[in-house]
DNA sequence: CGTAGATTGGAATTAATATTTCATATTGAC
DNA sequence: GTCAATATGAAATATTAATTCCAATCTACG
C-alpha cells in the first residue's frame, strides 16, 4: 500500500498574510533557532525579500541551513520559494489596484452588465491618482509653479484627448484672473497665435501617446522662440520632454481602451491654483 | 602628484532619482539595444528589482550581456550593483510612505510649499470617486445607457466648468463612431443647432451649481422638442433634473474653492463606453 | 565601396548562492 | 543519569546566475 508523499499534504502559504498567520500560529512549537529566524522574518520582511540566504542568516544570527529548515518546515521546498512570497508582497503593495482593474476587465469581458464598466473607470481613476501622488516630484512641481507664476500670459496647448484638460486649465486661470490663451485647432490660426508669445510668457503643453503631431509642432515652434515650457506627458521619452523646462510624467491607467484623465486633471488643477497662490504671495510682498 | 584612479572619477548614481536623470540625460547618445534596455528599466523598475539578469534581458528583448554593458556604461561595475539601486527604491517607498505623508501634512500646516495644494486635489478627487462609486444607482445607469444607445445623434450640452467633461464625451463618442454634436457657445448658433434635434435623438446635459443660465435655457428648449435628456448635475433640486428622463447626482469634493471633476469624468467615460458597448451588442444581435 | 570602430549576440567561464550532508550538541522522557 | 530523538553548526556540494570573451554584424567616415 503506497503512502502518499508527505509534501502533497502540506498547505503551502502562497501569500504573505497566510504565511504570517501560519508562522504566528506555530510560533510556540518552533525550536529556538527556527523561532529566532521566524521572528526576524516577520520583523524585517524587506530583508527577506532582497537578501541572500547567507546575509539574512547572518543578520538574524543563525546559520543559512537554519533558514532553509525554517522554509521547509513551512512547507516550501527551500529558501528560494519562501523568498518569492516576500517579494510578491512588495510587488502587490504597488499593484493591488492593477489586479482589481484586471479583474474588472475580465468581468466586463464576460458581459457582466454595464456597472462593471463604470467600476472599471472608477478603479482606473483611483489607480492613476495614487500613482501620481507617489511619483510627483515636489521640486519639479515647485519649479513649474514658479515658472508659470512669472509669465505675462500662459499659453495652454493640447489637442484631442488632452483638450478637455486644457480647456479646464483655461477656465480656472480665467477665474483666477490670470491672463491665458488656449490654443485650439478650430480656426487654424494657431501659428499666428503662437507667434505673439515671448520669453516673458510661458506654456503648458499637454500630450500623450500617440502624440498629436500638431501639438508637437506647435510646442517646438514656441520653444524656439525662447518661451519656457511646462509639459504634461506620459513618458520621459515623449517628444514634448525635449522642449520643456519642466515636465511631468503622468501614468494613467486605462480601461476598455480609454485612458483615465483623472491624474492629469488633478495635476492641472493643482498647478493652476498653486500659480494663483504664488501670484497672490508675490503681490502681498510687493505691497507690504 | 598621483593621478587619481579612473573609477574614482565616475559619478555613480546611488539613488533612483539620480539614476533616472542620468539615463534620461544620456538617452540620445545610447546605442540601440542599450537604449532599449534603458527604456525598459524606467518603464518596469519593479522587474529590474526582482528579476535575474537573464529574465530581465529576455523581457526586454536583449541579451544578458547587453544588460551588463548598460550597467557598466552608467558607471556601475555590473548588473548587481545597478539592481541594488532599484531595490533600494522599493524599500524606501514602502518604509517611509506613511512617514512622508505625515511630514507633508505638517509642512502644509506651516504653509511651506505648494505640494499641499496638489495633495489636496488628489484627496478631493479620491473622495469624489469613492462617493460616486457608492451612490451610483445601477438601474439609473442602465436606463441612461439604453436611452443614449437608441439615439440617432447624441447632443452634448455643457458650459464653463462642465465644458471639459462635454468635450471629452464628444471626443470619446467620436472615437467610437457614434454620431454626436457638441453644443458650444462660441459661434452663438446654439439655438439653431438644437433646433435640429428630434425625439429620436438624445441629450447629455451637464451642469453644476451655479448653473450656467445658457445650459438651463438650452436644455429646456430641447426638452420641449421631446428630445430625451440624461442630466449630470449635483442635486435633485437642480433645474436640470426637472427636464431629464434620467439624472445623476454627483457630489464632487472641493479644495481651495475649486471642485474636483474626477467623479463626473469617470461617470461620463463609463456612460460613453457603455453606450458604445450596447450598440455593438445590438449590432451583433441584428446580424446573428 | 571599403575599412576601422563600435555594437551586438551567444557561448564559455567564473562567481555567487542555495542546498545537502554529517558530525556535534541539546533536549526531554524514562 | 542515560538514551533516543531532535536540533544545530559548519563545511562540502550542487545549482544557478553574473560576467567575460570572442566572433559576427552593423555604422559611419573617408
Amino acid at each position: 500500500m503506497a503512502v502518499v508523499g508527505a509534501t502533497m499534504d502540506e498547505r503551502v502559504p502562497r501569500d504573505f498574510e497566510t504565511l504570517r498567520a501560519t508562522i504566528l500560529d506555530r510560533r510556540a512549537s518552533l525550536p529556538k533557532r527556527i523561532a529566532q529566524i521566524a521572528a526576524y522574518a516577520l520583523d524585517n520582511p524587506d530583508d527577506i525579500a532582497f537578501g541572500t540566504a547567507a546575509s539574512i542568516a547572518a543578520s538574524a544570527g543563525v546559520q543559512p541551513s537554519t533558514l532553509i529548515r525554517f522554509a521547509q518546515q513551512l512547507g516550501f521546498d527551500g529558501f528560494t520559494s519562501l523568498q518569492q512570497v516576500f517579494r510578491e508582497r512588495l510587488r502587490e503593495r504597488n499593484s493591488s489596484y492593477d489586479e482589481r482593474l484586471a479583474a474588472l476587465r475580465a468581468k466586463a469581458e464576460e458581459g457582466a452588465g454595464h456597472r462593471a464598466i463604470f467600476d472599471g473607470f472608477v478603479a482606473a481613476a483611483s489607480t492613476s491618482l495614487s500613482d501620481i501622488s507617489r511619483s510627483l516630484n515636489d521640486a519639479h512641481f515647485e519649479e513649474a509653479v514658479t515658472l508659470l507664476a512669472k509669465a505675462e500670459t500662459i499659453y495652454v496647448l493640447a489637442k484631442r484627448r488632452s483638450y478637455p484638460v486644457a480647456s479646464y486649465i483655461a477656465y480656472a486661470l480665467g477665474k483666477l484672473k490670470i491672463r491665458n490663451q488656449l490654443v485650439e485647432s478650430a480656426a487654424g490660426l494657431n501659428a499666428e497665435m503662437i507667434g505673439f508669445a515671448t520669453p516673458r510668457d510661458a506654456v503648458i503643453a499637454i500630450s500623450f501617446s500617440p502624440y498629436a503631431p500638431a501639438t508637437i509642432e506647435e510646442t517646438r515652434s514656441i520653444a524656439e522662440q525662447g518661451v519656457p515650457i511646462v509639459a504634461i506627458t506620459d513618458s520621459s521619452f515623449s517628444p514634448l520632454a525635449q522642449f520643456a523646462k519642466v515636465w511631468f510624467e503622468v501614468a494613467e491607467a486605462d480601461f476598455g481602451g480609454f485612458r483615465s484623465i483623472s491624474a492629469t486633471m488633478a495635476l492641472a488643477m493643482a498647478l493652476t491654483v498653486a500659480v494663483g497662490e504664488k501670484r497672490r504671495e508675490a503681490g502681498r510682498r510687493r505691497k507690504g
